[in-house]
DNA sequence: TTGAAAGCGCTAACAC
DNA sequence: GTGTTAGCGCTTTCAA
């Protein structure tokens, strides 16, 4: 029973009420100078009599934008971007924007068909963690839906796009030469998903930082699954040169290992110290606490969301820019998985 | 072929390669029966041809519900709504709506205000887990949005919407329960924002599980932050009859509580047994592994979202149906934090 | 069963 | 400066 909404004052009422044509109305609506103040005034003046606000339906169907932002994740029961998708969905709400949110399941057919819906939509722009791998057949549906876009967390090779990126070389580095400094000489690097670019990146990091020591880099990095942790570690313990250290690309893989170490009773950093990427809140009431790779998802989405904020205005403006792209330092937290400095 | 700015196919398009009036395809695009069905091949097949799709825009300026479902959670950063927001999206889409996402920040103002924007924009349903304490002026507000509701995880006392809930105070008495059955007598329960729904149900039932064993309660409800537990255990540890066992409100508290306990050096659950409510991946991860209270978010948020489609259809047809109301069991996992079974 | 016409509320384009 | 007109794409109403 949709009853019809029409208690809602409309442009016309505005109008009447000043006694100006809707025209006028809709000038000091949308801010246009050509008003005179004495008129503008009047209009203002019923506008708040009435509590009228513009019907965003009618704008769309004139062309213009929604108030809306769209946002797509691989997932969002993921900490690490649901602190970004709480953060964004803030700013925009500030900005006057509301949010449109798609957890993509890692999908990149699903994730370009809802940034379509969503251009259908008339959203004002769309913030995107990509999961395309393949991009060819994709990016160009994406180009297509000629959208302010900003990739975050991963970029979009090869599309013209804003982009704002973690460091994870870098960050990774940074781990291993922790360890290194340590005295570790055996230093594994275990995880999963190395399709992905941000794992690919740590695990360059990895390897750059091994290769520069001399080390003997040791990947492992198909391992999803808990069982899958379990079953490397019980390997590389059995071995005869068993690691001493292990750097793990993501917090889930952190978790598993530390469990499975617990399992085996392995003392850590007794026995294997640990450094992983990705830090998170429970990390310093792990036993011990674990050092970290730290990320800043909420300052990614923040600079994420300004770079959008800018785009959009820029479009609606008229003006182009070259695509920005935005590097974010990592920091390591040091707590007790690595032991204490040599 | 006037040129249009979006280049999308309309209604109109249809007719004319179809050969029939507008009103013709509107009925076929609706579903309505008095088509003859030679003529709706005719449209269908026209559709297909064109890949025509409806406007929302314009459906909308004529009164009908956008394909949107709206949600609202106080917190989109707190892994327990984070796991809601996913099931909630994934259901969603499946049944071809877009969500649209506020994290309310637990500002019941802000949470009114949002919910009555997206009523502005004609969204089908609106699913709430809702931070409003006082009712009275807020109630009407959303009431007045006249909008398919369902109230999640926290009901809203006195609105006629639907509502599941998880059945916290069995949940608490449970765990509380298992605790007695240890041998425990001086059993404390700590945690904090005890205005809030979740919270008090589950104070509830550990008063009454400790008062049918006849045990005095022993409740600290304003520990929010880590310095506050700390401060907490440092008292009762100091005193004459420190507890022996302790049950924290929720995740949050739990972890609090490890790492203060840690910091100390006492022994889970050699000196302190501790039972928490809500379950978390990491559960299983900290040392030693928390036994905890399991609620499911993820059958919380697909009962919700279920409960709305059935109203959305209900209202669409003008029927009425009393609001439900679902309880949720919950479940205890017993890990090695609560100790051996005596 | 089908079609024509009248808007929904708004803004772009052009008059005055 | 301000007003008038003409739609945007769709559904409702009423006529055929």
């Amino acid at each position: 029973m949709s009853k019809r909404r029409s208690g809602d004052p409309t442009i016309k009422d505005v109008a009447r009420l000043a006694r100006v044509a809707l025209m006028t109305v809709s000038r000091v609506i949308n801010n246009q100078p050509s008003v005179r103040p004495a008129t503008r005034k009047r209009v203002e003046a019923a506008i708040a009599q009435l509590g009228y606000q513009q019907n965003e339906a009618a704008r769309q169907l004139k062309g213009q934008r929604a108030r809306i932002i769209g946002l797509i994740v691989p997932d969002l029961s993921d900490g690490f971007f649901a602190i970004c998708a709480h953060t964004i969905q803030r700013l925009a709400r500030q900005h006057g924007f509301m949010t449109l949110v798609v957890a993509s399941g890692r999908d990149a057919e699903l994730e370009v068909e809802q940034a379509e819906l969503m251009a259908k939509r008339m959203i004002s722009g769309l913030l995107l963690v990509s999961s395309i791998q393949d991009p060819q057949p994709f990016h160009e549906r994406l180009q297509r839906a000629d959208l302010p876009m900003v990739a975050f967390d991963r970029p979009l090779a090869g599309l013209k796009t804003d982009a704002v990126l973690v460091e994870n070389r870098a960050g990774a580095a940074a781990a291993v030469q922790h360890l290194i400094e340590h005295g570790h000489t055996r230093i594994a690097c275990i995880g999963y998903d190395e399709e992905v670019y941000t794992i690919r990146e740590r695990i360059d990091g990895y390897r750059g930082a091994m290769q520069q020591a001399r080390l003997k880099p040791m990947v492992a990095a198909g391992l999803g699954q808990l069982d899958e942790v379990r079953a490397w570690l019980g390997r590389v313990l059995a071995s005869k040169t068993p690691p001493t250290a292990i750097f793990t690309l993501n917090h889930r893989t952190s978790a598993q290992l530390y469990q499975a170490l617990a399992e085996r009773g392995v003392a850590i950093p007794g026995q294997v110290a640990v450094v992983g990427f990705d830090d998170f809140d429970l990390a310093p009431v792990l036993n011990p606490p674990l050092t970290a790779v730290a990320q800043a998802p909420a300052e990614l989405a923040a600079r994420s969301m300004h770079l959008l904020l800018e785009r959009i205005n820029r479009t609606a403006q008229g003006e182009f820019e070259e695509p920005a792209k935005i590097l974010l330092p990592t920091s390591l937290v040091v707590r007790s998985s690595c032991g204490k400095h040599v």
